[in-house]
DNA sequence: GTCTATAAGGGGATAGAC
DNA sequence: GTCTATCCCCTTATAGAC
């Protein structure tokens, strides 16, 4: 039976790297002090300079990584010839929802850092053309060719991400808590594909 | 014909708190120098210790108001006796659009904030139980008692505030532009709610 | 009330020993 | 590769003149 992650095979490197992801993912990049991350992965704090150069170039690996969870994902599933309308958007709530899950603080990190800098990896990805050619938007437009695929692309996204943007809110406001949180989102899976599918038909 | 704001009444406080308001919001607290906000006011930065005492008091009353600027209009639609299900929807969309497209980052800065520290203002404002005995939640379900209202409610708002908070990843990989955006956001005031409706009565 | 000057400390980065 | 000690700039906050 293998296993995703050996145990830990742990160079210095790698620990740092993974207290960087830990650290910035919590506090952002400026509430960071590479102090913090230095703690975090249990070595000095020249070190972290010795293997990074700067606070900053950290930083980037850390985002390419995160940018690339988020949005790495997203096109291969729109592109799958194989899939119905319908069966893409089962894919894309259900593989969100799992990635979310595991990293709910995703989604707040890079949609918050991204609005603060630029970053090309995500300018240069260029991400409209793709989807806009992609078999998902094609479908979309055959099916309703009334509708701006951008709309219906936003409120799905809206559905499947906005309860973890807004997880801290629901926290504080005692709406839930870290257990029916996670019971919500499993329960997602299968709502929000029937109401996408509502909204497909909804004139 | 009334204006809603006199020219510039601008006394040296509000102009500090006018200034921090737009710095904090785009930068978040962390990034934020006390120095910039002062060169935006055009005072001396002194002059803000003096009326604030110190950087965390100043953004906690930003705080307050933008805080209250997010949530404190939700309750008053919501328990509206005179509206039905479907105008308190409207009425919910119609005015958050409004808000969102004046301020597009609000709701960016009040959600990021808020994970990263504790405002017992949204603690204390039980907007759980306020939410959970309003007349919107008696309505929904009275007309779908198998549907967890938490789910409608997160999907409506996702809809709604979603593409503010995904905005500047839009502008950045060019699915839309800071005029076209305006023009989304206004389809979806009429959009947003037919969706609504065939949610409600999507199985 | 408003300014200039400065104290006090935080935080990123490096020198240099081991 | 890893550590300790330190540099030095930046930032918040205050003292004190006007």
């Amino acid at each position: 039976m293998a296993k995703k992650k050996i145990e830990t095979p742990a160079t210095t490197e790698e620990k740092i790297k993974e207290a960087a992801r830990k650290v910035f993912m919590r506090k952002g990049f400026s509430a960071t002090r590479t102090r913090d991350i230095a703690e975090e992965a249990g070595i000095n704090l020249a070190l972290l300079n010795y293997y990074f150069r700067s606070k900053q170039r950290l930083f980037e690996e850390v985002m390419q990584e995160k940018i690339q969870k988020l949005l790495g994902t997203l096109v291969p599933i729109m592109n799958d010839a194989e899939l119905t309308l319908e069966e893409k958007i089962e894919g894309i709530v259900s593989h969100y929802i799992d990635v979310l899950s595991a990293n709910p603080d995703l989604p707040m990190f890079v949609l918050n850092e991204l609005g603060k800098n630029n970053f090309s990896i995500v300018k240069n990805a260029n991400l409209d053309k793709v989807i806009s050619q992609s078999s998902f938007v094609k479908q979309l437009r055959e099916r309703r060719n009334d509708l701006n695929p951008v709309h219906f692309i936003i409120s799905i996204f809206g559905m499947i991400i906005f309860p973890f943007v807004a997880r801290p809110m629901m926290f504080l406001t005692g709406m839930t808590n870290e257990k029916s949180f996670i019971l919500l989102m499993n329960e997602r899976k299968a709502l929000v594909p029937v109401w996408a599918k509502a909204m497909l038909k909804a004139k």
